[in-house]
DNA sequence: TGTGAAACCTCAGGAAT
DNA sequence: ATTCCTGAGGTTTCACA
């Protein structure tokens, strides 16, 4: 209990997050460690909520899925009970990918991943403005992802170099 | 080549985006295949860039990373080395985990990860706000995250477009 | 940290459609 | 021609000392 990661495991994270398939052994061989000690360490990463899980990121483009839209959403009334109202709908959407609630200019922010401008106005004339209580949806498109990174920077803990003993 | 998913590869991508380190040997009894056929049909779903990477997902919360905010940045001059000027910039920041060139209102949203607030004016008045080039920047900062899906919806099929390409 | 058995991955060659 | 299965050999995993 009370586990705090050490330079080692955020190696290990870093790893791991930037290829998940890499074995226990080529990890072990990297940071001169032993095979064992290695696996104990992912085990106990994933046990203490580290490590959430393992997943196969897949190609939307060639699955089909071509748009992007970036839609902020205001609510008309935000009683107690309405909020959670709202985000239980929009969880069942498949449409919508992420869900932020925002402070500022609107309550929520949506990523909607859609097939063409087809199928997002299907979507939005279907589902998302048929909610109650919405006072405003607003639009935007995005013409093209610049910058998609799915690693956390560890630079904490990343002197990669230093560990050159071998077993 | 022109390789096309069929029904057994969509359940094989969906069982290892829900979770990459699915088995062959599970996978292929889930199925009713052997081994031998889901093994090759992910390598070859990997060779045609259907399954782009494998990835552990870590908890960024445990690891020091609390705010998240969705930054609009619009450009004073949009001459046509001006953007890519701005999207090699915004590589370099690590703190920018995902950038959209977008339509409409401004020209890019960013999503920014860092520990919190004080990290975020740091990273706001010494990096991006010093960037030539930029008219205008307004921050929008995350209450909660209500959904967070990563798997892509297979439920649905190929768009028929895509299936009528089949030989 | 090391050992070793069980489980798994990988890739021949061959069968079935 | 493609998709599939069987089986052997090498690798990884993981409990135990």
């Amino acid at each position: 209990m009370n586990f705090i990661p050490d330079q080692i495991d955020m190696c290990i994270m870093d790893i791991l997050q930037e290829d998940a398939r890499t074995t226990n052994k080529e990890i072990a061989a990297r940071l001169g460690k032993s095979v064992t000690s290695i696996f104990e360490r992912v085990k106990r990463l994933e046990a203490e909520g580290y490590i959430l899980r393992y997943i196969a990121v897949l190609n939307k483009n060639k699955l089909g899925k071509n748009l992007v839209a970036w839609t902020s959403v205001t609510l008309k009334e935000h009683g107690q009970d309405r909020l959670p109202a709202f985000e239980q709908k929009i969880n069942t959407f498949p449409e919508v990918m992420e869900c932020y609630k925002m402070n500022g200019q609107f309550d929520y922010l949506l990523k909607i991943l859609v097939a063409d401008m087809e199928a997002y106005e299907l979507f939005n004339l279907t589902k998302l403005s048929k909610l109650d209580n919405i006072y405003k949806i607003r639009s935007l498109f995005v013409l093209a992802e610049t910058k998609q990174e799915v690693e956390l920077n560890l630079k904490t803990g990343l002197p990669v170099k230093l560990q050159q003993k071998n077993k």
